[in-house]
DNA sequence: ACTTAACCGAGACGGTACGTCCCGTCTTCCG
DNA sequence: CGGAAGACGGGACGTACCGTCTCGGTTAAGT
């Protein structure tokens, strides 16, 4: 999170902090109205009101600056309140996931940074801890919520809980990724159904 | 299928099919050696002993060409042979895409025209032509196989229909997808075996 | 003049006339829009209407095409009134030279070709028989009136006389063409009567 | 004199004057090898060894660069050293401006920008700036020497001088293109001799 | 209060790739 | 076979950013 990797110093004039932030706001507006592509580090460092040498003195490359300027984005945590049944916690889930890929910022951001990760193995473990790891805790939830239920069964081997909870997080995420980005077709109400009435009766089978 | 946007033609020198079949497998070793950000559109040309214009003259940017290229190797990867069981078929195209999915320059190029896609329409609606809809045809054959040997009932309504495949590719895809590059584990025999269980289980219910 | 140098040809099509005289027409129209530096084969080619594959197999070289294109603009010849004095006929033929140079076709077109010329021989060889020569008789001419009149002496060494009207030459076509074309200002009454008293004073002394 | 149009600035780094230099250098270098036609913007920049960015920042185009290129070199050569009398320090002149234009790469750059600024008024405004007023002061000089020496009367009245001026130096100079590259003669002593004389003759009367 | 060292803005620098323009040649089809 | 159309290999163009490097000027900590 901390920007700069310089070593400790004494004395001279510090970093101005209030550039750091500019800078990664900046940064966030660009993304949205230019794409990654488009995006240069000369247009971030106008419109954060700074030089150049100072975006370089902080960050080393395009690729860290917009690591870090996007990570903020999904601090954020997706809640998944109780909808009394196993079928509405699904399609809660899928529409909340849904309305935030939506959103320009956060779209161009994921795929960006998913799109490089694929060349930067220390991108991808990044965005694992950072992103990815942090909603699996939703399966986890929604699974037990329906246990108590009597919905689904309980699992004894751990592991092979661990290892549904992994295919069904990556069977929900990977649906609503897709239809949006790839298929780029609305997740409305009545594809959440139809996906969810999907993965319940896989699940009870 | 055709690279070249120009409108019908009948006069002047044609196009040459041989320039065309060149430059795409010039991209793709290009893309193989050098990765995505490396890749230029002069080197690419070099590569196959052609000049920069007739690039230009059959694909806007570095993303369409890339695209294209790109799109052959799914068609020639993605088959789908009759291996007798609804099961086995899901398994097995699942498997294939990933494999697909794990050599370097499809993953990169893949996920770097997804990314460029969410900022430009007409890059999406590139995609879905020469990638998405034409892996589509997989789900339906697959399922006409199932409804031959019994394993899923017929389905009267056409336009239910319609919208089931669309439901089962993006789960399909998605969830090869989204555990291949952002949950970045291995596709293996297992994980496919419980993803074709999930969804037979599903699709039955 | 002829301009193309094919070989007998008894067999086939013959070439179109008209083609040529639309191609000539075009270039001047171009050489005056665009001026050498801009003007481009294919333009030409576009506005007389003819393929540039035309062009192609009568002119060798666009340097070819536009001085047999250029050419024919200085065919009209200066005349040299008897305005009954030395002064007078002086005054008259720099006005009208003057008028000539700020047409912008004679202008640009007389300009690009003395550039031109300064690399190719044969191009100064065919400027100085169609444009120099022709008009040095005009300074013989006028020479002969004064001495009539008495204004002027008779010269009795031949070479010497033709020594003088060639220096005369040069300095009268040079000082209004460096007036108009470098000093790029223009050349009023007033100052062609300054020009004639200097150029006179000097002949008499 | 300075190649560079950028308004007065303050901040940032300063312009290298060892660039300008050597792209000057370079500019004639290549003038001399080449020829106008075959020189290149690249070609340049890396004779000089410099990036063809550094050279577009000081030069809007070939043209001008040339113009400013060929300028230092009249102002080398032109020089009017104290000959004794008028007559010997017009034959002088004469015989410099002559040389230098008799030199490949002055005369063919010098018509080529002469060529190109019938069409375009900044690039006439450079070359009057760079190279034509800069030589009129020569007139000046030598008029005021002749003045001195009682060759020539005083003119009382400035404005007349200054028109006097501007038409000796475009019958001058004038005189001499037009002999060396529309006449295509030599400049000799003899002719100098003779032009002198007419002139002189002329300015006393 | 005075150094002094690191900061800051501005912008020039050597480079690389871009996408465009035009060249002069070459197919192809039509009349 | 001439001619229109237009693709071809090639070369230069002028632009956009890259990441680095001076500049002159500012600002705070340590004396």
């Amino acid at each position: 999170m901390s920007p700069a990797p310089s070593p400790a110093r004494r004395t001279g004039r510090p970093r101005s902090p209030e550039a750091d932030r500019a800078i990664l706001e900046a940064t966030r507006a660009a993304l949205v109205e230019l794409g990654w592509g488009k995006l240069t580090m000369g247009d971030v460092a106008a419109r954060a009101g700074v030089a150049k040498t100072t975006l370089y003195r902080r960050w080393a490359s395009k690729n860290e600056l917009v690591v870090d300027a996007v990570a903020a984005l999904f601090d954020e945590q997706l809640e998944l309140p109780d909808l009394g049944s196993l079928q509405a916690d699904i399609e809660g889930v899928v529409l909340r996931f849904a309305a935030l890929l939506e959103r320009p910022e956060t779209k161009t951001a994921l795929m960006a940074v998913v799109a490089e990760s694929t060349r930067d193995d220390a991108l991808r473990v990044r965005i694992r801890g950072a992103i990815v790891d942090r909603q699996k805790r939703l399966v986890l939830l929604g699974r037990e919520r329906a246990q108590e239920r009597g919905e689904l069964p309980y699992e004894e081997d751990p592991s092979a809980a661990a290892r549904t909870a992994d295919l069904i997080f990556d069977v929900i995420a990977g649906a609503v990724v897709h239809r949006t980005l790839v298929s780029a077709e609305r997740v409305d109400c009545e594809w959440a159904r139809g996906f969810a009435a999907l993965l319940i009766g896989g699940l009870r089978a």
